[in-house]
DNA sequence: ATGTTCACTAAACATTGTTCATAAATTGAA
DNA sequence: TTCAATTTATGAACAATGTTTAGTGAACAT
């Protein structure tokens, strides 16, 4: 049999070195990602991985994408799931969770890792924002249904969604000890707060509460 | 003069590593925290560090630590500094977000590295704890000035404004390349959503919005 | 066939945390 | 004071990390 072409071949060990690579993010952890561990799982030595990427930053770089990828794929998932606008913020914040716990260490890299996220959201690769623009569709989609008060800051409410969001989720991966509740219940109740307010309406003529 | 007893040279040595330490992260960042420039800064070789620290984690702790503390008199100041609760409140948000900005490295530190939440929240120390019962403690007094909604989980809201001061905080630390506002005018308006709710009144007789 | 490019490896380098044998300094008692 | 013991510190070494380099065949194009 003739042996595939050489460029061919090439995209083979890379594909097969990023696999192995999120093999061990995904069962070991970010930290256990090492050149040598990777080389070792791929059948490469160390220096091999040099002729496929730059840098272990650029295996991580392109781990994270992918797992960016992913959540983007969840998040339009859930938010094709439901037409109701709030119960479309429902899902999209029930989806971010769940990758956040399906693959906690992704998210660790994705958002939580120093040098990471710069490059991810602020590079030529669009699904960081693309992700983000769902969850401001949520909530146009909320305005245009007259659901909103009047006078919202529609970015500002997606950014603060998005405050919750990750809030919850990092807090839980960093905090867990002292954070009993699931995440899921966390975020529902953070989102109630959010969506119906906290303060008590001031009785009509008395005075305005404090902004 | 006579030479000062030992143990109080111990602590000296000990209190110079972990100042020497301290300087370190905040010029350089904690990944330029090793036990060699620790050693030099101080004066001591690498080895030496090993007779007053078990590792170089238990100097991260003691860091973590002692930054927790500054936090807890932050927001401890903050709170003292207004008596009306929802001021308070904005108060103690501003303390948070200062000392993020003040020392982001020692943020990073206590509540994004894998390691260490864990040991300072869960541990013996109680200053974690300590600082969270200040956020509890403004809703509770919320609640006692009668501005609560009926019905509001105290602990649950507590939760809730530290995962709003958490997400502002961390989310700025690591993409604030997507993020253009300024942390406090983030937290602001976040917390006014919060306060204040998003979605509009129902009129009466209509259904209720779902929640 | 042959020269060139490519894919790869072994070895090495610098830097990390950590340990160990050893030496110097300090201390308390004889 | 003298002397043994304890404490304090060091330099060298070890294992593991990311990365670079020289060298080696194999695959390729001509």
């Amino acid at each position: 049999m003739p042996s595939p072409p050489r460029a061919r071949r090439k995209e083979d060990a890379r594909a097969r070195i990023l696999a192995e690579a999120r093999h061990i993010v995904l069962e070991q952890g970010f930290e256990a990602l090492t050149m040598r561990r990777i080389a070792e799982a791929a059948g490469y030595s160390a220096a091999a991985l040099y002729l496929h990427f730059e840098n272990r930053e650029a295996i991580a770089r392109e781990l994270g994408e992918s797992g960016m990828h992913s959540l983007l794929k969840a998040l339009t998932e859930a938010a094709a799931s439901a037409d109701e606008p709030v119960k479309r913020l429902r899902a999209l914040a029930l989806a971010y969770v769940g990758f956040a716990r399906i693959e906690p260490e992704t998210y660790r890299l994705i958002f939580m890792e120093p040098s990471f996220a710069a490059s991810a959201l602020g590079g030529k690769d669009e699904a960081g924002a693309a992700a983000f623009q769902l969850l401001a569709g949520a909530f146009e989609a909320l305005d245009r249904a007259g659901r909103l008060r009047p006078g919202q800051d529609l970015g500002g409410l997606a950014l603060t969604f998005w405050i919750l969001l990750h809030g919850t989720v990092s807090l839980k991966l960093t905090c867990s000890a002292f954070l009993s509740p699931p995440e899921e219940d966390l975020l529902a109740a953070a989102l109630d707060s959010l969506l119906n307010g906290v303060l008590a309406p001031e009785p009509m003529g008395s005075k305005q509460p404090e902004r």
